[in-house]
DNA sequence: ACAAATTATATCATATTTGATATATGCGCT
DNA sequence: AGCGCATATATCAAATATGATATAATTTGT
């Protein structure tokens, strides 16, 4: 994990600091966190070609703010709200299923 | 969808009731219900073969009665706790992609 | 540069999800 | 039948996620 993405990460608000904190999170609680990040962006991706994030909002009974949030990357998201605008960005669960299969790669140290 | 699965997600809390309740839900709506079944399925199969509940209970610090409910496709049970107790069973994000990928099949009428 | 539209950040009361606990039910085995 | 173990169901306080709102910052178009 880069110094870009770690900063990214804490800005955020995921409990991720330096690498030795980043060593406390299991694998499957870093993966957890792969698959979120993931969908964000390919939400971000997604709406960005479709619509507002207001527009988004309103077609699943959410908030502008909350949207951007999803897309952010924040940790106060959940991934039923991702999938939930993945969806109502027009996504097949083929769409969702195969970002979540992309996610959680490879983490390298030296 | 046939009476059986209805009678199976009415049992489980979910607001489906005749059918035309159930046209109340937006195709997005049943197709989120519909991946979450599809993971508390895999789920049982894959936990079943390599431990109790109990066992993953604890894998990921929560509770046996917890994963029963994730198992039996409770509709208290988020998204979020499918993907960490099938991460827990050692699943990667490819198999969870896949899962998720072949939910919301075909629902017909006549 | 300006205005309008879009997106980001902060705060907060409410709703939902959570793990814990107690207890019931089932299920294989002797 | 009775025992041990696994799973299911019910309840609940605490934690977390939520949508709403206000407002700031940014982008876009002219």
């Amino acid at each position: 994990m880069d110094k870009a993405k770690r900063e990214r990460l804490e800005a955020n608000g995921w409990k991720v600091g330096t690498v030795a904190d980043f060593l406390e999170l299991t694998p499957e609680e870093s993966t957890l966190i792969e698959i979120k990040l993931a969908l964000s962006r390919i939400l971000r991706q997604r709406r960005q070609e479709r619509m507002t994030q207001a527009e988004l909002a309103e077609k699943i009974h959410s908030s502008q703010p909350r949207i951007a949030k999803a897309e952010g990357g924040d940790s106060s998201v959940s991934i039923e709200l991702l999938v939930r605008a993945m969806l109502a960005t027009g996504a097949t669960p083929q769409d969702i299923g195969q970002v979540i299969a992309g996610a959680g790669g490879i983490i390298s140290f030296q």
